[in-house]
DNA sequence: GACCAGGTCCTTG
DNA sequence: CAAGGACATGGT
C-alpha cells in the first residue's frame, strides 16, 4: 500500500469522524450479532432487524436453539431478508460449527483473533465481510470490516487499493482499538446510506466532508 | 415494472 | 484467477 493512500485515508477518516462523531451500531449480545451478520447479506438492516425480532418470538434468536431447530421454521422466519433458503442453511452451518467445535458461543471468547477468523471463514456462508463483522461486533475483536461501500466511497477519496488490501490498510491508519473500528465502519456505511451511493458512483462527493 | 440492498458460493472461460 | 450467475424478498 502506498504513502499517499495512507493520508489519503487518514484525511477521510478524520473527515468522517468530525461529521458523525460518537454513534452506536449493531447492539445485541454475540448471537444476535452472528444471526444478523448472515441475514445482512445483501439485504437492507430494516429487514434484518424484523427477522431478528420474529426468530426472538419464537425462541430462535440463539445459536443453541438454530442448531436443533427445524430447517423449515428457521426459514419461514427469516423470509423477509430475501434469500431465505440458503441463509437459513447458513445459520445452521454456523450454529453447528459452533455447538460441535467449541460446544457455545462462550467458549470462543477466548480463542485468538486470527484463528476465529480461519475458523469462521471455513464455515460455508460466511465470507471475509460476515466474518469480520461478527469479530468486530459481536465478539469485540479488532478486525475492520470491509464492505462494498468501503471499497466505494474509498475509491471516490482517490485511494484505489485493490478490497483485499484495504483492511490492512485500515488497520494500520487505525488505533488498534475495537471502539475505533466499530465506529469508523459505521461511518462509512451511515455516509453511504446518507448520499445514496449507487452502484456506478463515479463523482467524489467525499470532499465535502473536507471544505 | 425496473432496480437494488451492509455477500457468498459455484461455474465458466 | 476474473467474470458471471444464482440465491429471493421487500422498498423506492
Amino acid at each position: 500500500m502506498s504513502v499517499s493512500s495512507s493520508y489519503k485515508l487518514q484525511t477521510t477518516v478524520r473527515a468522517l469522524r468530525s461529521r458523525y462523531g460518537e454513534i452506536s451500531w449493531w447492539p445485541g449480545d454475540c448471537d444476535e450479532v452472528m444471526i444478523g451478520a448472515i441475514l445482512t447479506q445483501q439485504a437492507r438492516w430494516e429487514q434484518v432487524t424484523r427477522a431478528l425480532a420474529v426468530l426472538r418470538s419464537r425462541g430462535l434468536c440463539s445459536i443453541a436453539a438454530l442448531s436443533s431447530a427445524h430447517i423449515r421454521d428457521i426459514e419461514d422466519a427469516v423470509r423477509c431478508t430475501g434469500f431465505f433458503r440458503i441463509k437459513a442453511k447458513r445459520l445452521q452451518s454456523l450454529a453447528a460449527h459452533v455447538v460441535n467445535t467449541y460446544g457455545s458461543v462462550a467458549a470462543m471468547e477466548h480463542v485468538p483473533t486470527a484463528v476465529l477468523r480461519a475458523d469462521l471463514l471455513s464455515v460455508n456462508g460466511i465470507g471475509e465481510e460476515t466474518a469480520d463483522s461478527i469479530l468486530c461486533y459481536g465478539f469485540s475483536r479488532t478486525s475492520f470490516v470491509i464492505d462494498a461501500y468501503t471499497e466505494k466511497i474509498l475509491r471516490c477519496t482517490g485511494i484505489h487499493e485493490p478490497r483485499w488490501s484495504l483492511k490492512a490498510l485500515l488497520e494500520s491508519a487505525l488505533p488498534c482499538d475495537n471502539q475505533e473500528y466499530r465506529k469508523t465502519h459505521a461511518y462509512i456505511v451511515e455516509y453511504a446510506k446518507e448520499f445514496c451511493i449507487k452502484k456506478r458512483c463515479d463523482t467524489c462527493i467525499l470532499v465535502n466532508l473536507s471544505g
